[in-house]
DNA sequence: TAGAGCCTGGACAACGTTGTCAGGTGCGGG
DNA sequence: CCCGCACCTGACAACGTTGTCCAGGCTCTA
């Protein structure tokens, strides 16, 4: 006989969902159904010599607790949704871990998605989620209406938004403060003699793309500049589109000596279209980068940190879950500048 | 009134677990219980007026499908459990995001855990993954040993490793070559006229770093180079001690004209090392990453593909679920050497 | 030695859903 | 006019667990 099994071996011997059951190590064990359950669970009121029986006959049918039929007795899962734009962003990791390490501390498992920053998208998986009846959510979300959230808020679902806040309902908010960074990190460019400054932004039905927008404008007029729509180019993400914007900023009638990017995404690739270029032009990105330093010039960014909104959001919605929050809050995280050489750059025109 | 409501009015309204049910949903409606099961799963067989009177019932009453309830009638629970290393690190988003999509193709959510590279915390994961009864594991593993999931194979859990082997048992594994990608990246610093090539990596019992440290030794043997034991560091992950390991083999008796950096987080610290160098030290890293292009010089690597691994992975989970794989395999997919410039850098002695 | 109290173990219902099956209604054909 | 058939609907059990409650046996004390 072979040493190894086939999995058809495995399939056909014992049907999918023929797991033992508590019953069948009762049986085993010569037990009543209740007491295994007390020994699984720890419980107290159980003989040495019992316990070690229904130990013995765990080991040997290799028996392991239904979670699913449990919650469905206790009410709780023990486990928390996290619903955020693409898992692939460098941006989410950190922030997807960090709610992860709060759950963990609290024994709970952290089931995720990705909604591709499709609203629709969003709610199928916020609603799938309720359906499986996690205890809270943590959403980043992607649409700016969410009073399809109504009933299971009222139901008792803890939830908590990142990054952007809820639309339509009043409901806990962790974000950074998107306006003041916009609007420091472009005023650090004014302050380096710029007037002609380029905006890079995302859709501006974004929150934090709206926000940032908002910062900028904060910042020109506070200077006194007044804006030309040719330096704005909103609602473009991929890197195709940021390329030409770019070079149609820079090369325009009254073409930009520095540009403001307002996400990570299009500053990658506005370091690469300012790297081909012939003359300096200063930069400023939002958000922080894994080897911003490393350029040449390093990058200057506003920078934010993802992993103290994770933990922040987390622990918020466990202290919804003891029931110790009563009215929704927005909170405010601030952002740094990180001076590295490409925002103090002069202008030259 | 005021018009938002405080958190403490909806949870004492209705106490946490008091959803609607669909007992509740069949009352309202004056329907029997199995008729409003009916209509939730779009079932056939319901007039057309009884289903609008249930579809009512459900809105007013915000009725939502338990589908822990579901999953305890129906066996599977249309979830799949992914277990990395650490979600925050750049080279498990795309792999995460990967798997993801494949689960969303087949409807099923992912639920996911960090082991941190911890082999207890890699079991407890995994087995409170089964006691929920995912359908099927993706697992990347931190042990070496995997026995304990006997009893979970034997059920009928799907399980696929990926990026490393499992240990002692029969499983699928998907996997870089990272012997041969290594090899080739050593070759290519031999080609371009290195003897004393330097390796850093992480600890040998890591399943990657081994076969990355057999490849460099074989690309050394090849070329019938001895290696110096001074010019290897391994078990080395964080930034200082790479640091200090890097500084080591650029300054000893023998000292390296290149370095072969074991994985990107290795590979990021060197490139700043390698900066702060009067003369110029060649390098070549195993794992690509965002930006690697514009350094100067750029950063030559053996890149994986991420992201394919991952779909790979997944894909075979479902075809096992499927029961269409019946003979555990192992899946190699091959690297790419990018040459960027740090690579073909000659030796300055 | 008898009664009270404690400790251990088991029978039973309930959690919310779905599969099975049988009952009831209306309609068409013989 | 009645039978049979198709169609719709609902009662009931079952999924695997936990909470409640009670029975029986033991020890301890008066």
């Amino acid at each position: 006989m072979p040493e190894t099994h086939s999995r058809a071996d495995r399939i056909s011997g014992t049907r999918y969902g023929n797991r033992p059951t508590m019953k069948d190590v009762a049986a085993r064990a010569g037990v009543g159904l209740k007491t295994v359950s007390r020994v699984v669970n720890g419980e107290t009121g159980v003989t040495a010599e019992t316990e070690r029986r229904v130990q013995e006959a765990i080991d040997a049918l290799g028996f392991r607790r239904n979670d699913s039929a449990r919650v469905l007795r206790k009410g709780r899962t023990a486990s928390i949704g996290l619903v955020l734009e693409d898992l692939a962003d460098p941006f989410y990791g950190p922030l997807s871990r960090a709610v992860e390490e709060v759950a963990r501390a609290h024994g709970a498992l952290l089931i995720n998605g990705s909604s591709a920053e499709d609203p629709d998208r969003e709610q199928e998986l916020v609603l799938a989620l309720c359906a499986r009846r996690v205890d809270g959510l943590v959403v980043i979300p992607a649409g700016d209406d969410h009073r399809y959230l109504e009933p299971e808020l009222k139901a008792g679902v803890a939830t908590v938004f990142v990054d952007r806040p809820a639309g339509r309902i009043d409901a806990d908010v962790v974000l950074s403060d998107n306006y003041g960074g916009a609007r420091a990190g472009v005023a650090h460019l004014i302050a380096h003699g710029h007037r002609r400054i380029g905006f890079i932004g995302d859709m501006p039905r974004i929150h934090t793309a709206a926000e940032r927008l908002r910062g900028y404008r904060a910042a020109m007029e506070d200077a006194g500049i007044p804006v030309e729509d040719s330096w704005m180019s909103l609602g473009v993400t991929d890197p195709g589109r940021v390329r030409r914007a770019a070079e149609e900023m820079l090369s325009g009638p009254s073409p930009v000596t520095a540009v403001f990017a307002g996400n990570n995404r299009v500053t990658v690739t506005v370091v690469r279209v300012l790297a081909e270029q012939a003359r300096r032009v200063a930069l400023v990105g939002f958000d922080d980068f894994e080897l911003a330093d490393l350029l040449r010039p390093g990058v200057t960014v506003v920078a934010q940190d993802a992993a103290t909104l994770g933990r922040t959001a987390a622990e918020r919605l466990f202290r919804q879950l003891d029931g110790l929050l009563l009215t929704p809050e927005r909170i405010e995280l601030p952002t740094r500048l990180i001076t590295r050489g490409s925002g103090e750059l002069p202008p030259t025109d």
